[in-house]
DNA sequence: TCCAAAAACGAACAAACGTGCTTTTGGGGG
DNA sequence: CCCCCAAAAGCACGTTTGTTCGTTTTTGGA
């Protein structure tokens, strides 16, 4: 394999480029003269030549005699390393919602039996700063102020990975026993005691039992629709 | 609001269903020939017609003199009972991050010279209820804990859609001269006096002149990843 | 330097496509 | 019954857009 990416002439590589950022700007292929005024080229059969050798590189598709009869081969860019991944569209992940967070009760769903919502949470990879593990992501309506000092209002979504121990430093939706009450804190293990941290400075941090408090899952990401 | 679903014919809907499936499909929008073969009508003009009808309700968007400019506003078909969760494309569309906002700063940048941002948050379209006007969507991260009262934290952000004016009960990010801060409150205009209350009803509001508050658009939604 | 292939160019053509105009159809209300 | 009006239909016009062709320029190797 000669690496195509030396194939290709500069100005078949400006083509590409500009396909590329139209087709993810504007939702659909540009025409022959939106790219030829693009790339500074006057003769549309220029822009048609290159178009073609492109097509026989296997990076585009076109469609005889369609309008914007033409696709971007996107695997086949990414495998001669024409683009990177974040050059790629954003693909969703569907997050199921479980039900509700509320200061009173804990969260009584299992996420392992996510399968039948009815509700979900559409996000992008980018979102998520890792994007491994999307299965044991789910989402919980908040309902109440009692998590305002985390800063998260009524009506917040938020975004949780399942896992029943947590790390110094993460952010966790967490049962206490002793309050019966669910809550969004910051997890530090001091000694024996765990210290849960408002992430809002203004309050002070709880200090309890590790055997009364459990843990639901970290949290991933808070959504707020206005 | 009367239920879009019921006002619309079964033509409008046969139509709408056709856009669909070949975007899914083609990975463009059809033409306007191209529906009318599929749904059954002779006359482009019908088609035409029936897409100016569908523009009007907001279910697409249309460019004029473009060949095949249409898009579909995925966000309203889905809060609109039209498609379901499993007919939205895994597309997201690309915001782009045009800055921060500060207490002490105002905003500085113009949306409309949005072109060569470096930075975009990805989020999918049915995480914005309404999906029009996406090109008028831009995001701002957050600095400092200034709008903590709206919970609000650093580092969150924010995306706004740009407007100059606002609605009463409308959330906006707002330039107040006397303050010299921006913030993010929601807007009243009551008589002579625009109120400004703050999403956290334990802070107060703020009343003040109109000519020195300056509305740089409307806060859509909020993310926090953690 | 010369030559042939590749690339670029300009113009013209034809198909595709959106738009506007006029006419017809089909109820619903006065 | 007539009138009104949304909806549909057919048609034609002008623009957009893809394609083709003859020619010129550039490129690279003998």
């Amino acid at each position: 394999m000669a690496g195509l990416a030396e194939k290709l002439s500069d100005r078949q590589r400006d083509i590409l480029n500009f396909i590329i950022e139209f087709v993810t700007e504007e939702k659909y292929p540009p025409t022959i003269r939106e790219i030829g005024k693009q790339v500074q080229i006057s003769s549309t059969s220029v822009v048609n030549y290159n178009l073609k050798r492109l097509e026989e590189e296997e990076l585009i598709t076109r469609r005889k005699e369609k309008s914007r009869g033409l696709a971007l081969n996107w695997g086949k860019l990414l495998t001669e390393g024409l683009i990177d991944e974040s050059q790629l569209p954003g693909v969703a992940i569907r997050i199921p919602v479980l039900g509700a967070i509320a200061a009173g009760e804990p969260i009584q769903v299992i996420p392992s039996e996510a399968n039948n919502a009815d509700d979900y949470l559409e996000v992008t990879e980018a979102m998520l700063g890792d994007a491994r593990n999307t299965d044991k992501l789910y989402a919980l309506r908040v309902q109440g102020d009692s998590m305002i000092d985390a800063s998260v209002m009524d009506g917040d979504v938020v975004i949780l990975r399942h896992q029943e121990r947590a790390e110094n430093g993460e952010m966790v939706a967490a049962w206490l026993e002793e309050n019966e009450e669910t809550t969004l804190k910051y997890w530090y293990a001091d000694g024996k005691r765990i210290r849960l941290q408002p992430a809002n400075p203004n309050y002070n941090p709880i200090l309890c039992d590790p055997a009364t408090v459990h843990v639901q899952g970290k949290v991933v990401g808070v959504y707020r629709s206005i």
